[in-house]
DNA sequence: AAATTAAGTCAGTCTTATTGACATAATTGA
DNA sequence: TCAATTATGTCAATAAGACTGACTTAATTT
């Protein structure tokens, strides 16, 4: 049960504080997801819902494609969850005037409550952790997660925001 | 395309700070978990394999009880994947002598190399993250990733490794 | 002796994801 | 202009990972 500490092993922190750092992130994320996941279900929606309302949310007339990348999963996935949630009137496409080939994605009034519904649990989540942790720890939480992510999704990244 | 900002409105700054943590932790996870992935397949195992393997590599004697907890999933969904486990001899039981209900969990020698396979290349990731952003980056990292993490569940984590 | 706990099993279902093969429409490049 | 490429969408088959519900067995507790 206790974790096995082998003494006298000069790696012994190093290793013991990486897999710290792989079971604070397994546990962060598990617990992040899951008070969403039980208010999808009322929708007969699931994870794969809400990954689609969130960024089609936060980017506004984003295209199939760029959505694909964001989620890194294959069209055929995507198509099942984006054309019930066009079906049900979460989403609408438009043509792209300048490109006709490219469908613009956004959020219908409907779509975007229930984007709010989801993210605010999520956001007063994360806010009170930052509350408690205070600014300079969030600066770090930051930097930390920027350098785990793939560095050519690193500019997908909006920037900080700035502060004054 | 570009997260729409809406000017004047005081609350945009928490609003945005609060969506940045949510996808930085979305994509953290994503990056985090593929590579694992990846390796898997190739053994004809997926992510919860993985996660079996850890955990019962970080707590040799676990018991199946214990571990249903940690994994938040069910008896039925677990069995399937220890019963791999234990079939192609990744993992050990063996009856507790204090009370001969309970099976305690353990890798074998062929887990424990599969084990640090999978987790060496996840260590260096982090490795490498913890490494640009540095000890104090490092700190806040953990304190607000603790914060996300349910409180009942912050007693399962490991203290801090004492520095020195 | 009865109730509870730990583990395991059978059966059926759902969501999310995959690969592979094509189809259509629009745009780009030679 | 015509061929190639790109963006999107669709059909079909398959797999992993999870669920609910119902039950069994063995061991321990009350």
């Amino acid at each position: 049960m206790t974790p096995s500490k082998t003494r006298a092993n000069p790696l012994f922190l190093r290793d013991e504080e990486l897999r710290q750092a792989m079971e604070l992130l397994f546990y962060a994320y598990r617990d992040f997801i899951a008070e969403p996941d039980a208010m999808l279900a009322k929708y007969g929606f699931g994870r794969a819902h809400h990954r689609v309302i969130y960024f089609v949310g936060r980017n506004p007339g984003i295209t199939v494609s760029r959505l694909l990348a964001i989620l890194k999963i294959t069209k055929q996935s995507l198509s099942r969850v984006l054309g019930q949630l066009l079906r049900e009137d979460f989403i609408v496409q438009r043509t792209d005037r300048v490109d006709r080939r490219r469908r613009l994605l956004s959020l219908t009034a409907k779509g975007e409550e229930l984007e709010r519904l989801l993210t605010d649990r999520q956001a007063k989540r994360i806010a009170r952790a930052y509350r408690q942790a205070g600014a300079e720890a969030v600066e770090g939480f930051r930097t930390v997660l920027r350098g785990i992510i793939n560095e050519d999704d690193r500019g997908r990244l909006a920037a900080r925001p700035e502060r004054g």
